[in-house]
DNA sequence: TTAATTAACTTGTATTTACAAGTAAATAAT
DNA sequence: ATTATTTACTTGTAAATACAAGTTAATTAA
């Protein structure tokens, strides 16, 4: 593990304000404290809480009106897998159970990979790796992981079972995800994925491309995301 | 048409920049030219700029790297229906063709609608529409759309042919959308849906739920986009 | 030549100040 | 009582300033 660098203000007052909308203390419709009552309050400028504001706004969390205030907005039931919102995971990963059917190995990337590669990536080669996580008993994600084996020293022996990627990354490794692109499609589902998700063959599945990227520039984290939504929607913000 | 309030000029650099990187000015991988050089450029302080460059890194126009600078990201070829970007949509509508199926009617809202609706929009009935969108020929999008009839008087007669929704809302109305919320599915086509998208039936097709809010607190717009995702992606930031 | 240091950039965080613009409630005028 | 107006809030925009922290290239020392 390793020692946590100071965190910005306006990143601490995020973090607060997120919780405890999270927790119920300020619930859907209410208005939050005027932003010089922040101010006051956790002792920071109105810039600095404007920055919270911004972010908590931007991943949905409020929504902002001029003249009145900051708003709390309802908190999606379902899966919000498409918004990574900062630092955490936005399902909570209570819920969520992993099981892994690839351990992660190094391998070469594949020929036709879904994104173009830089060379470093490309002569490093990649650790690949295949989860399934569930929700509530039922498969929900069959998710294929590669990243380029670039300065993650034994990663393939750590323990993903009860952790997930992001969690290992960012504790052994000081990796963040900061956020990323992906392409999305409807698609049949093949034979692995209809057996993996608990789907007869040819139904349609939800399919996630996705390239992430961390506060190491030049290193990506690369997921190919098939989504079962017959129960669950994925959701997400624009 | 109704004169335009006064652009913040965080915005107007926006725009400028934005439109250089779509012109080819600046190229993938350029490095834009940084804060300082652009506030003597524009005349402006470093906050003016830093909120422009925040909201071009927001939409995925560049990436920001302390120390090095703000690098142009790729564009994307795919649609980017999910990402709508400020002010405009994200697929030049040169190439986008709209068919009206549903002319624009006044009518109650569905019974089992997919979002709830709030006293007035229930009182005020809906504006209902159906289009499909067609892109180089082939059929993308099958579009359902519902706004509540609130101060939108003879929009009913508004040509729509040539010219996207929000526009018509944009130039008659001042309505401008902010951002929204939306659920994502993938479904087997129906019937109806396969013959407006040329598809067979029970084809997996990619549905979105959208509800986009617009600069009138209390006035939404809600989308049912079914999307055919054979030959594009749907592109989107996270 | 090579390696370490320094200097000159870049963006990130934060304060302080000021006024504009939208909202809502209290107040005054009809 | 009703309608305008004022007032006191709210967030939005913008400037000027300072220092922290990451990157790169030039400089210096070995």
């Amino acid at each position: 593990m390793v020692t946590p660098k100071t965190i910005p203000q306006y990143r601490r007052l995020y973090e607060i304000l997120r919780k405890h909308i999270l927790d119920g203390v300020y619930k859907e419709g209410d208005l939050l404290p005027s932003e010089n009552e922040l101010c006051q309050l956790f002792g920071v400028t109105r810039p600095t809480v404007r920055q919270a504001l911004s972010s908590m706004s931007n991943d949905g969390y409020i929504r902002k009106h001029q003249g009145k205030g900051s708003i709390v907005h309802h908190l999606p039931r379902e899966i919000g897998i498409l918004s990574v919102s900062g630092t955490t995971s936005a399902v909570g990963d209570r819920k969520l159970i992993t099981k892994i059917i690839v351990k992660p190995k190094l391998m070469n990337w594949p020929h036709d990979f879904m994104f173009p590669l830089s060379e470093l990536e490309q002569e490093s080669g990649c650790i690949y790796m295949e989860r399934v996580r569930f929700l509530e008993e039922i498969p929900i994600f069959y998710d294929i992981s590669f990243i380029a084996n670039i300065n993650l020293p034994r990663i393939t022996a750590r323990q993903f079972e009860n952790r997930s990627l992001f969690q290992i990354l960012r504790d052994y490794y000081h990796i963040e995800i900061k956020g990323g692109d992906q392409r999305i499609k409807a698609i049949p589902a093949t034979a692995k994925i209809s057996r993996f998700l608990h789907l007869k063959k040819d139904q349609p599945v939800l399919h996630l491309e996705r390239k992430m990227e961390t506060n190491n520039p030049g290193l990506f984290l690369y997921s190919s995301i098939f989504c079962n939504t017959e129960k669950y929607s994925i959701f997400g913000r624009f």
